[in-house]
Parts: C-alpha cells; structure tokens; sequence
DNA sequence: TATTAGCACTCGTTTTGGGTGAGTGCTAAT
DNA sequence: ATTAGCACTCACCCAAAACGAGTGCTAATA
C-alpha cells in the first residue's frame, strides 16, 4: 500500500469521498465510508486507505478527530480522472438553447447566457465578450463639433457601429468632411482595420508628391480615427450574489475581496484568457489559478467558438465544493449554444 | 418633563448621544453621556431626560441593561435639527474636482463621480444617468443589412450616437437608403426627437397624396427608427462592496438582498427618482425610503443640474448610521461639481 | 422643584467545565 | 491483508457562574 501509485481500491475510495463531501460539506469519516461505497470494507481497513490517501496529499484532516476533506490535489485527481460526467438530457439542453434565447443584440445575447450560467448552476456566471480580431471597415463618417473636433463614426463588421472624437488641426466644414469621409470609403471600406492603416501608410507616400491637401488632411485624420483604443477585454458577470450564501464563503473579509476582484476585473480577464487558447472545458481549482482571491473558489470554463474559432470564454466561478459533475456540462453546453447562435445573428 | 415638546437639553442630549453613537456604534448609557456631554449633568438626571426621550421614540434600548440608540425619529430629527454641518474646506473642494477630473466622455465623467463619492465616503456611491428630455436629432444615417434589415445610425445631440435595427417590407438598395436619409435629414434635421414624430405624422398626411412611394416608405422606416426605446433610466453604482465592512450589514442574507437590489435597479431608480424633483440634499432615514432592502440604510441623495435644469441624480448608500455631517456636504458639493462640469463639456 | 446619590435589579456577554460523540491511530487477532 | 477492539482526541453543545454596564426608583439635597 506504499508507494506514489493509487490502486484501485484507493481511487474508488477518494472518488467515494469527494462525492460525498460535495453533497454534504461535512468531513467524511470512515465509518460513512464504509457504509456508503459500492465495497465492502471495514471502516478500519478505509482508515488505513485514507491514511495513505492523506499521506500523498490527497485528502487531509481539519483536526484529529473529525473525517477528511479533499485536498486541491484530492480535487484535481477526482475531475481529471475519477469523476464520471452524466450527459445532459436533450430536454435540459433546449431548455438552456430557449433560454439563452435568440436575440437579435449580441450583447443581450451574452448577458443572457451569463445570467443562464448563473441561474441553472446557483453560482456566478461569466461570459467574456468576444475579442474580434478582424474588424473590417465597412463606412466611415464625420461629422463636425466645436473646438476643430470632428465626431467619427465607424460601422464595422456590418452591423456595429463604434463612434469616437478625434482633435484636428483646423475647422472643417460639413462639406469637406464629407468629402474626406468619400474618399476614405473608396479607399478603405471592406479592408479590415489592420491592413487599412498599412493602406494609409501607403497612400500618405502616394499622395505626399500629389500635393492634394485635402486627401493629406484625410489621411492624417483617419489615422487618428483608426488607432485602435486598446480594447483590454471585458466580462459580463451574472449572479454574483449567489456566492453569499455558501457557508464556506462566510468570511465577509474573503468575499469582499473577491468581489473587488470582480470590479477590478482585471485578474479574472487574465484567468479567462487562459482558456482562450485551449480545447474544451477548463477546471480552475482554488489556488490553482494563481489568485489569491480565488483561493477557496474553482473556476469552470469553456470557450466559445464563432465560425470554428475561438472568440471568447464563458464559464461560472464558484466554491471549490461544487457540484462538477453537473457544472461541467452545463459549462459546455452552453458555450456551444452561444457559438451557434451567434453564429446565426452574424 | 412631560410633553410632547423637547427643550433645548433634551435636544443637546440628543444630539450628543446620537453623536455619540455615530462615532462609535455602541449603545450610549447615562454615564457615558454625563462625561461627554458639555454641559454638567449627573447620569441620574440624564436618565431621566432619557427616559423622556424614549417615551417620545427617539431613542430606544436594546435591551434592559444596555445604552440607548437613536430610532429612525431620532436620526430624523437629529439631521433635520440638531445636526451641524461644517462646510468642507477649498482645498477639499478642489480635490474633489481634481478627481471628478474633465474627462472628454460624459459617461466617464459620471462613473468617475461615483466612484469619487464612494471612495470618500466609504460607503456606495450612485449617480443616475442623466435623463435626457430633448433630444435634439442631428442626422439620421440608413445602412442596408441582410434580411429586409437596415442599420439606423441617429446622431442627437450634436455628439451622441445612437444605433438600431430596423425590419423594412423589402430589401433597399444603399443608393435608395441615401435618397431616404437625405430626405428625412432636410426634413427633420435640428428638431428634437419628439417633435420629429409629430412632423413625420403631419408629412404623412402631405405624402399619401403625393403618392411618391420612396417618401411613403422613408416615413414609414422613421416611424420605426424614431421610436423612443423607452429608456427607464439607469445608474452607475461603485463600491457597493464598501456595504460590506460595516458590521452592523453583518446579516449576510439581508446584504444579499441589497445587492440584488442594486442589480435589479428598479427599486432604487424609483428612489432616486424622488429627488429629481426636489432642491438640495435629500435624506432617506432607514425604512422611511419604503423599501424592505434598504432597511438599515440611509440614502443621501442630490439633484444635479445642467443648463440650470435638474438632468440626474446622485448620492450615496450607506448604513444609517453613517456621519451625516461629513457625507451631506460632499454629496452637495459633487453635484455642484459634476453639474458644471458637464456643463463645461456640453 | 429640579437634581443627585444610592441601591437593587436586569440582562447580555464571557468564562468555565463537564458531557457527548464522531472519528482517529495503533495493536493484536484472524 | 483485513478486521475487531480500545484508548485517545477534540470540536461542539449546554448549563451554570461570574461579570459588568446600565437601568429605574426612591429618598435626600440644594
């Protein structure tokens, strides 16, 4: 029984264990044990397993007499290879797909699929909003303010429309505008954001021995109009309240935190994006993440995919007690149905 | 003694014990106030007074052998009365402003100040969107999208951007959407959003005659683009987790429901509402604000102005007790501020 | 008449200490 | 290798006791 290999028997005893802890949040003693698994063993014997199991870290005793919990480790083994997963039901998933509904507002849409993440699993859902790499130009606008500012409207990817305000070097009229804004259309429009400002690298050459004023204007304006403001990434977080009424999160001073942690969003965009780049569902236990703020939190999250790739990640954040085997599926259900329906509204 | 008068001791007393009690949350028993208070009394003769006030519901015992608290009557008359407001200093003023900073961005503005009011009060701070009666429609801008849909581009108020989708009976070329929007724009381009309406209703009249089907079909399209998404208000709320280092918000669930609250934003938004019409600084004293959730809270709350016209309101959330004579005049103060400085932006 | 000292009393809080029970580790028997 | 038996540990519960801040009332006082 020593050795850093787990037989059978043991495994089937932590699998026992982790179960049973998440359903009731108690420590497990022995004597449960010995009653509840499928085997027949006495609660000596299962003590002498668990001692082992403790001994590798799997599991770990609050104090001398009460039963055991499972460890961070104890959790990894048992999603990695001990938890078996039931399927959802075909009827559970149209209920989500309904749900989730079919908006025509890709914001609404994640809002909704964060706030469903929330309510099926009594925990916090969170949809990060899409990183869109290729934001190709379809029109371009200006209008005139006050002060030589000058209101520019983008309307991107067919159907978004972005809209900032750039300084400029003298007062323009409507009518030059206009003009400036006619040109940059035929010169630009259907090319994606990236590769217009190399076309405008190369106009500004072109256009610098043809002495046209205007179009320099115009170039020089669409450059300041075109600089992407760093769009850092954001998330939608759904149900955070939820998380108050876990007992294990009772430390007001811990919740707090977390919550700051959630305003600041900063940490948990660096988590998500973790998850960007991998396949399928992604498990984050307690310190696992590397935030302290999630020490007694696990994170399960999926990314969602557009047109076959990767755009975003959504997921639900809650205590390290969860219920995984349901959570999990739900987690990846629901990233699939958010890729498909955003795929239709495209 | 007896009466339903308070002379000017039991006023003093009051005021003490409710100072008192504010500073540091614990019930203030006879003795305690024969110290503190200024004027020479022995605790037997404040017992007395006490007693009164407690006939009269300012303030209550917990319990037989406790100190006294002030009631919500206690608190109200204490703010409304007793209460010595010392007016902040320049330099506070000006840090203040600092803070606010000028941002370009009007939403940045707003969100700023919130997070400003909460940052020195320590407590939440809220400031509503500001309602926008008029307004005024600059230009209107039509691009074609698939599926009998069209992208409506509004611009309002000089420098807003609005956009929506629109279902139209069949599908318009782009060169058609100019002539529409062309169209619209000579007609309605300067008015305000409502009047808009009512020009389109009139026009159409003048149309149906004139059987020109395109004018027909712009109007129809501006019936739908114009109208008013009913927008029920909103606000900004910052450092809502501030709520949760206040011992006496120790009740987990009750916080939860506050919570809530803040994320449904109805109940709050009526709330706010009450001060859109009042001058100066309102205060909403525990239950007075009729809201279940907000039982132990107080909302100090203040209309700010643009244009010498009420647009929004702002405030802060805290628990009752809170020191009302700190929080008042930096609620005061941030409304004048941000007042003139959306002005300045305008 | 208003104020005050004195005193018995109340009641929440803290401390103490025994009892309980779930659970353990170890040892010896199977 | 497994199990029964047993002494031991320790969080938890509960009741009793000690504590102390604060009260209301009464009688004395200015």
């Amino acid at each position: 029984m020593s050795g850093t290999e787990l037989n059978e028997r043991a495994q089937l005893l932590l699998k026992n264990l982790v179960e049973r802890y998440i359903r009731d949040g108690q420590p497990v003693g022995s004597r449960t044990l010995s009653r509840e698994s499928s085997m027949v063993l006495s609660p000596a014997t299962i003590r002498n397993v668990m001692a082992d199991l403790e001994d590798l870290g799997f599991i770990h005793a609050p104090h001398t007499s009460a039963g055991r919990v499972p460890t961070i480790r104890g959790y990894r083994l048992f999603v990695d290879s001990l938890l078996t997963i039931q399927p959802l039901k075909k009827s559970v998933i149209s209920t989500l797909q309904r749900r989730i509904g079919n908006n025509e507002d890709p914001g609404k849409l994640l809002a909704s699929a964060s706030r469903q993440l929330s309510d099926v699993t009594s925990m916090a859902g969170v949809v990060m909003l899409p990183k869109r790499e290729q934001l190709s130009l379809r029109q371009v606008e200006f209008l005139p303010l006050s002060h030589n500012r000058v209101l520019v409207i983008l309307v991107v990817n067919e159907k978004e429309v972005q809209n900032r305000i750039i300084q400029t070097q003298r007062n323009y009229s409507a009518a030059e505008l206009q003009q400036i804004a006619n040109y940059l259309n035929q010169l630009c429009a259907g090319q994606e954001l990236r590769t217009v400002r190399q076309t405008l690298l190369n106009e500004m050459e072109d256009t610098r021995s043809s002495m046209n004023q205007l179009m320099a204007d115009a170039i020089q304006m669409a450059q300041q109009a075109f600089t992407e403001e760093e769009q850092n990434g954001d998330f939608l977080l759904a149900g955070q309240t939820n998380l108050m009424s876990y007992e294990e999160m009772g430390n007001l001073e811990k919740l707090r935190k977390l919550f700051d942690a959630f305003n600041r969003k900063r940490d948990i965009l660096k988590l998500l994006d973790q998850s960007l780049h991998a396949e399928g569902v992604q498990i984050f236990i307690g310190e696992e993440s590397g935030y302290e703020v999630l020490d007694e939190c696990s994170v399960v999250a999926s990314p969602y995919k557009v047109d076959g790739e990767v755009i975003g990640v959504l997921g639900v954040i809650g205590p390290t007690r969860m219920a995984y085997d349901r959570v999990i599926p739900i987690v990846d259900v629901t990233a699939q149905l958010l890729g498909t329906t955003l795929n239709q509204i495209k």
